[in-house]
DNA sequence: AGCAAATATTGCGTGCACGCAAGTTTGCGT
DNA sequence: ACGCAAACTTGCGTGCACGCAATATTTGCT
C-alpha cells in the first residue's frame, strides 16, 4: 500500500528527487547557501528549471531535504511501530527522539543556521510531521471524529518547532532582567523538555479513549 | 510603551498600512482575488509597488490582514487582561473566542475561502499569535527560562489553526468508511473543543508554576 | 531656524514560483 | 504488438519578492 502508482514512474521520479536534492545539497555546501541558483541545481541534476519546481516548491526546500531525507514521514511511522500498550506520549517521545538523534553532519548544521531563509524552510519542513502523525494517533486512540489527534499531532509538530528553533538560535547575548540564561541544551535535552509541556493532554486523551472502549 | 518611534513617522506608516490593506481588500472583493496585482494596490494606495513589499511579504497577506485587523496580537493582550485568579486554560479560551467571535462580513470569508493562497496565508496569520502570546502566558505563569511558555503558546495557536482550518472547509463528501461525518460545526464550538484538548496541559503548567512560587 | 543623523520611499535589476500548452514517456488493455 | 490514455517534462510568459543604492523625509539637537 505504499506506492499507488506503478513501478517504473514512481522509481523515476524519486530518482530524480533524489539526484535534484543531492545536487542541492553539494552546491550549497561548495559553493555557499546563497550563491546556488535553481537554475545550477537543476543542471546538476540533468533536468529543466521547470522541472525543479515540480519537485521543490521553493529554492531552500531541495537543499533541507537533502539533510532531512523523509525523517518526517519516518515520525509517524515510528509512533506506529510501538506496541499498543505503551503510553502515547512515550511512543510519541522515543519516536521524536529517535528520528532526531542520528547523527548530523557538522557542516550540513553549519549550512542550515548559516542563511536565515534555510532555517526558516528547516523549521517549516518539521511541520510536514503533522498530517502523517495525525493519523497514526488516530490510530491508536481510536477517535476519528474528535479534533483531538489534529490537535495533538499539531501541537507536538509545535513542540518540536520551538525546541529546533532554541537549538538552532546561536547562544545570544544573555541579556535577561532577571538572571539565568539556559544555554541551549542537547536537541535530544530541549525534545524532551518540550514534549514534557504538552504529556497530560496527550495522557487525559489517552484516558478518554479508554474509557470510551470500555464503555 | 507601546511605540517606541516618534509621532509624525510612526503615524505616517500606520496610515500606509490601513490604506494598503484595504486598497487590497477593496480590489480583492471587487474583481476577485486572482485579479489583482501588487501594482494595482500599490497604486490604489499611493506608493510605489515596491513600497508594498516593504509593508508585506506577499501579494495575499495584504488582503488577510484587512480581514483579521490586528485580531492576532490583540488575543495576547486579552490574556494579559484577565484577572490573575482565573485559570490560565479559561483565560486563554476566553480571549481567542471573544476575538475570533466578531461579526465577519460574510463577504470577506467567502473571498478567503475561494483562494487556496488566501486560505494558506490566512492560517498562517493565525501563527503571528505565538510570540505575543508566549510573553503574556510567561508573565502569567512566571517561570522565564522553561520552555514551557512558548510550547503551550505554539500549541494553542496550532490548535487555532486546526479549528480554522477545519472551519474553512467545504463540507465535502460524506464519505468515510466507518460513519459519522461531523458537519465541521460552527466556529466558536471548533475552537472551543479544539483547545479543550489542550486544557490538561495548560493546567499542569500552572500548577507547577504555583508550586515554584509556594516553595 | 538650521543642520546632521536616522529612517522611509523609490527605481532598478535579478532570480524565483508557477500557470499553461505543447511535446514526450510510461502503463495497460486488447 | 499496437495504440490510446494517463502521467511527466519542458519552454515560455507573467507577476512577484527582495537586495541594493540613490533620494526624499522626519527628527532631535543646538
Amino acid at each position: 500500500m505504499t506506492t499507488r502508482r506503478t513501478g517504473l514512474r514512481e522509481e523515476k521520479k524519486q530518482a530524480t528527487r533524489v539526484a535534484l536534492r543531492e545536487a542541492a545539497l553539494r552546491l550549497a555546501l561548495e559553493h555557499g547557501p546563497d550563491n546556488v541558483r535553481v537554475d545550477d541545481i537543476a543542471e546538476a541534476a540533468g533536468v529543466s528549471p521547470r522541472t525543479y519546481n515540480n519537485y521543490f516548491s521553493s529554492r531552500e526546500q531541495a537543499i533541507v531535504a537533502a539533510v532531512t531525507a523523509e525523517r518526517e514521514s519516518r515520525v509517524a511511522a515510528a509512533v506506529a511501530a510501538r506496541p499498543a500498550h505503551v503510553r502515547l506520549a512515550d511512543a510519541l517521545a522515543e519516536a521524536i527522539l529517535e528520528q532526531y538523534t542520528e547523527p548530523r553532519d557538522h557542516d550540513e548544521l553549519l549550512l542550515i543556521t548559516a542563511s536565515p531563509a534555510l532555517r526558516d524552510t528547516f523549521l517549516d519542513a518539521a511541520a510536514a510531521i503533522e498530517h502523517p502523525l495525525a493519523a497514526a494517533i488516530d490510530q491508536r486512540l481510536g477517535c476519528t471524529g474528535t479534533p483531538a489527534p489534529r490537535v495533538l499531532a499539531a501541537s507536538a509538530a509545535a513542540a518540536v518547532r520551538v525546541a529546533l528553533r532554541q537549538w538552532l538560535q546561536p547562544p545570544a547575548a544573555p541579556l535577561t532582567t532577571s538572571g539565568l540564561v539556559v544555554p541551549s541544551g542537547s536537541l535530544p535535552d530541549l525534545l524532551r523538555s518540550a514534549l514534557a509541556t504538552l504529556e497530560p493532554a496527550f495522557d487525559a486523551a489517552e484516558e478518554q479513549a479508554q474509557q470510551r472502549l470500555r464503555q
